[in-house]
DNA sequence: GGTTGTTTTGAACGTTCGTTCAGTTAACGT
DNA sequence: ACGTTAACTGAACGAACGTTCAAAACAACC
């Protein structure tokens, strides 16, 4: 809290008018990136899973990438979440794979994508992608479209039902 | 350091015995993980780049599921590493990378494998495969077993070159 | 059984932490 | 200019932290 009052210019005991206490602080913080996510993604159920899921690719990457910190803070203090404030962003949490999984799952359904277990898949292709903030940093060897259109095409290639010979 | 010690059934003053200091502690902890990680990974360059990345996936997801508290310390506690700690546990990290980089490369080489740049593919595979810890409990639906066959078939389609049509 | 060496205890130290609050300062409509 | 409301300061509180150390307990050997 001291910290974060040095980094705002203020005292300490100025920010307990903004929050009721730090719990709460870390909660609305991890609350707000989480609702920013899930209201920035948009998915047209109407167009090709192969599109969708680009999409989704594309979204995913270029999101976190914007808001490093709110990544760092949403996965590395999940611990610190008392048990209610938990569940409750693992609701969030889940509500968003649950919209990566529905476009699998319409892309198994035609019969576009194979893969035995959307649900694993969902966590698979999610884990992959978040990956990218760990190392990824702009002006470096790749452009982040470059990250982007590689990790479309591995993605893509993963899930795809392949042709038979 | 209390609850350790308590956990442990013995009074704080005794841990100082085994550790100058709490830093030098965890780096002994993550030091001690990564060097179990080298040392218990094989590989074989003779055999085909397939065998040796189907090796990977199973010794990677297996090898982390044995160890949940070791995985979870060395991912969530890096930064209350100091920097010189750090520098060292990113060594070791990088080495373990380098391991299967060198099958994805091979895998290229061999016309195998099909990835526009292999440190990509290796930084996308290895976050996918750790994901695994996040999610999976023994006892759940599935297996390890079924769980290392999913990922093996999502990362094999994700590298392997297409037959063109 | 006594001696020597190793471990553990129990208590204390100086910091840092989250939080509170009376008192001061700033903001602003009238 | 004044009065009211909102925001911030500065100092303090109790608790928790990492670490130290003299004294006590234990272990191993002759």
């Amino acid at each position: 809290m001291r910290q974060i009052a040095s980094e705002v210019g203020v005292q300490v005991g100025a920010l307990y008018n903004y929050t009721p206490d730090k719990q709460t602080l870390l909660y609305d913080l991890m609350r707000g990136h989480l609702d920013a996510l899930l209201e920035a993604f948009t998915d047209d159920p109407t167009r090709k899973p192969e599109e969708r899921l680009r999409s989704f690719v594309q979204f995913h990457i270029q999101f976190h990438h914007e808001r490093p910190d709110a990544v760092f803070i949403a996965y590395m203090e999940l611990r610190n979440l008392t048990p209610e404030n938990f569940s409750r962003i693992e609701i969030l949490r889940k509500t968003y794979e649950d919209r990566l999984e529905a476009i699998l799952h319409a892309g198994v359904a035609s019969g576009d994508f194979d893969v035995p277990d959307t649900k694993i898949a969902t966590l698979a292709v999610i884990a992959m992608l978040t990956g990218v903030n760990t190392w990824f940093r702009a002006g470096g060897r790749l452009s982040l479209k470059d990250v982007e259109g590689q990790y479309w095409q591995m993605v893509r290639k993963a899930v795809l039902a392949q042709r038979r010979d």
